[in-house]
DNA sequence: GAGTATCA
DNA sequence: AAAG
């Protein structure tokens, strides 16, 4: 399978998912979002709204409200358990992550044409030592990514649909953010967008 | 368009 | 402190 290392632990697979597979994980991500619907996460403190509108699968999801940023076992409009991860998701962790353990969650970040995501780090799980693997559907992104401080220099690279990205050893916590999407760009999505699920494992240990 | 800084 |  095609890598290209982008910096030393972030490896870039270009059409990991072929249109087959982006159209099985798309069905599946459509199965998920009936479940544990697209809500708008806010800014702690401020409650600014993201841009980015969100859900999660798995045994823990990411949520941020005012009161800050977590996991927590479900969906924090509804109440309910997240929905189970896809096997086609859980199948890339296998292939991509080198961890001996399934990811205990999977985040699902949905951007409309205007989204956009601020250089940030994952840096909210437990365990470290598992790398974050992100899958791309839908409309290309521009994907920007640094180092472990903020002010480090940054690159920039097109996330396209079915593109595989993994942050791993000593880029896990490096920092990153999408810029901007190009509308248009895919035809995976009938209304346009883009999707990216990100696949990890918050604590440490086999999933109990 | 890319890169940095500041607030909170 | 924060993916704003």
């Amino acid at each position: 399978m095609n890598s290209i290392t982008l910096a030393p632990g972030l490896a870039y697979y270009p059409d990991y998912l072929d249109r087959a597979a982006q159209d099985a994980l798309l069905k599946a991500v459509r199965e998920a979002t009936r479940a544990a619907p697209l809500y708008t996460p806010r800014m702690p403190r401020t409650g600014k709204p993201f841009s980015v509108r969100m859900t999660n699968c798995g045994g823990l999801g990411w949520v941020s409200d005012e009161h800050g940023y977590r996991y927590q076992p479900t969906h924090p409009e509804t109440g309910t358990a997240w929905p189970d991860i896809p096997k086609i998701a859980l199948d890339a962790w296998e292939a991509l992550s080198g961890y001996p353990h399934l990811p205990d969650a999977c985040l699902i970040n949905f951007y409309e044409p205007s989204a956009r995501m601020g250089l940030h780090q994952d840096k909210d799980e437990e365990e470290f030592d598992a790398p974050v693997v992100s899958l791309s559907l839908g409309d290309t992104a521009l994907f920007r990514y640094g180092g472990l401080d903020r002010k480090d220099p940054t690159k920039s690279v097109k996330l396209r649909s079915g593109d595989a990205i993994v942050f791993g050893g000593p880029a896990r916590l490096i920092h990153h953010g999408v810029d901007r999407l190009f509308p248009g760009s895919s035809d995976l999505l009938p209304q346009g967008g883009r999707l990216n699920l990100t696949l990890r494992k918050v604590k440490v240990g086999p999933i109990s």
